[in-house]
DNA sequence: GTCTATAACCCGATAGAC
DNA sequence: GTCTATCGGGTTATAGAC
C-alpha cells in the first residue's frame, strides 16, 4: 500500500535524522531501514530537504500526543508539568546513554545554510513547545510574581533545556543537565516564594 | 615558510568549521580559501578529523586571550565580567546576522558519532568557559548566598549561553537570546538581594 | 615541505520498464 | 506506485615528482 510505504520512509527518515544527523543520513541508509526503494522514496519526496521538510511537519503536529501527552499522564500542577516535560527530555537521555535529547535541537545547529523553509519549520516547532510551557506557567496563576513575564519565562526554559541537552550529549553523563534543570528549579521556587511574600502583604493590608 | 602554511590552513579551517559547520566544510574548501594545496594539508594532517583535533586545541589554549580578554576589557565587577561575557555572544551573532554563535556548541551537536578524542576536547573547552564563570562567581564572594553551588551557577550560566544562541540562529533575531539573559540577570539579582538579607540579619543579630 | 594529478568511493538524484 | 540500473559530481585521501 503507497501510504504505508510513504509512513515507513518517513518514520525511518525521523529516527535516522535524529540518531545520525540530517548530513550524515543518506537516502542509502533511509532506502535500506525501511526496505523501500530509490524510485519510492524520490516519488513521494523529490529531494531530500522535501523529507526534511516533512519529519519537521511531523515533530510540529505530533508534539501534543508524542510528547507532551505521555509526559504529562496524571499530572495536573501546572508547574510539575514544566518540569515532567524537562524529566522526558533527561529520560530519553538516560534511554540512550546520553547519545541525543532534542532531534529539532541538533537540526538547528546542524544546518547552517539560509534555507528559510526549514528554519521556519524548526523555529515553529520551538513556538509550539514555548507555547505549551507558557500555558503551565498562566496556569500557575498567582504562584507567580504578576509582574514576570510568562512567554519570557517559557523561552528560557528552553532555552535551558537545549543548552543543558547539549552539555550532557557532549559529556556523555547527566551531571550538568541536572545542575541546570536544579537551577531552574531554585529560580521558580523563589519567583513562588516571592509571589507569596507579596500576597502575604496584601492580605495583610486587607486586614488592617 | 612551513609554520606559516600550517598556521592558516588551521584559521581557516577554525573560520570554515565556525560558518558552516564541520561536515559541510570540505578540504577542497579549506585549501581554496588558504591558498595551501592538498599536499601540504595532508603533510600536516593525515585525516581531516586531525585538523578538527587541532582547531578545537586552539580555541581550548585561546579561550583567555581571544575570548575573555577582549570581553573583559575595563571591567572588573565579577559579576558584570559574566554579563560582558554573555554580551560578547551577542556581538558575535548581531555581527553575524544571528548566522552562528558559539563553534564549540555548534561543533558538539553536529559530531554524532562517539569520536571520544573530538569530545574530550570539546567537553574540556566547555569545562574551560565554566570555570572562567566560576571564577568571577568565586571573585563575588558575600554578594552571594554562601549555600548556592557557584560550580552549578556556572554550569548553569553555560546552559543558557548555548540554548539562547541556538534560538538566535533559528528564529534569526536576538528576542529569545535577550529574553534568557535578562532572566539570568532577574535570577543573579535575586540571589544578591538573598544574600543581602541574610547579611542584614546577621547584622541586625550583631546588634542586639 | 610543496606541487599536480588522480584514485576510490559515496552522494543525491534520474531514467525508464513494469 | 514500484522496481533496477546508473549518471554526474563531490568527497577524502594518496602517489609520486620536485
Amino acid at each position: 500500500m503507497a501510504q504505508e510505504t510513504k509512513e515507513k520512509i518517513v518514520g525511518e527518515a525521523m529516527r535516522l535524522f535524529a540518531v545520525k544527523g540530517y548530513g550524515a543520513t543518506s537516502i542509502a541508509d533511509i532506502l535500506q531501514a525501511s526496505g523501500a526503494n530509490s524510485g519510492s522514496l524520490y516519488y513521494f519526496f523529490p529531494t531530500k530537504q522535501d523529507l526534511l521538510l516533512e519529519v519537521l511537519r511531523r515533530y510540529q503536529a505530533g508534539i501534543a500526543d508524542m510528547l507532551l501527552a505521555p509526559a504529562w499522564e496524571g499530572l495536573s500542577d501546572p508547574i510539575e508539568k514544566v518540569f515532567a516535560l524537562l524529566a522526558a527530555y533527561r529520560h530519553m537521555l538516560v534511554a540512550t546513554d546520553c547519545t541525543y535529547g532534542c532531534p529539532i535541537g541538533s537540526l538547528a545547529l546542524e544546518i547552517h545554510e539560509p534555507d528559510p523553509p526549514v528554519r521556519a519549520l524548526l523555529a515553529e516547532n520551538f513556538e509550539g513547545w514555548v507555547l505549551a510551557v507558557e500555558a503551565c506557567y498562566r496556569d500557575a496563576a498567582a504562584r507567580l510574581p504578576p509582574d514576570i513575564d510568562r512567554h519570557a519565562l517559557s523561552i528560557f526554559t528552553l532555552t535551558i533545556m537545549e543548552g543543558a541537552v547539549m552539555q550532557a550529549r557532549t559529556h556523555r553523563n547527566l551531571l550538568a543537565y541536572d545542575a541546570s534543570i536544579a537551577m531552574l528549579r531554585d529560580h521558580v521556587a523563589r519567583l513562588e516564594a516571592a509571589a507569596k511574600n507579596s500576597t502575604d502583604y496584601q492580605n495583610q493590608g486587607d486586614l488592617t
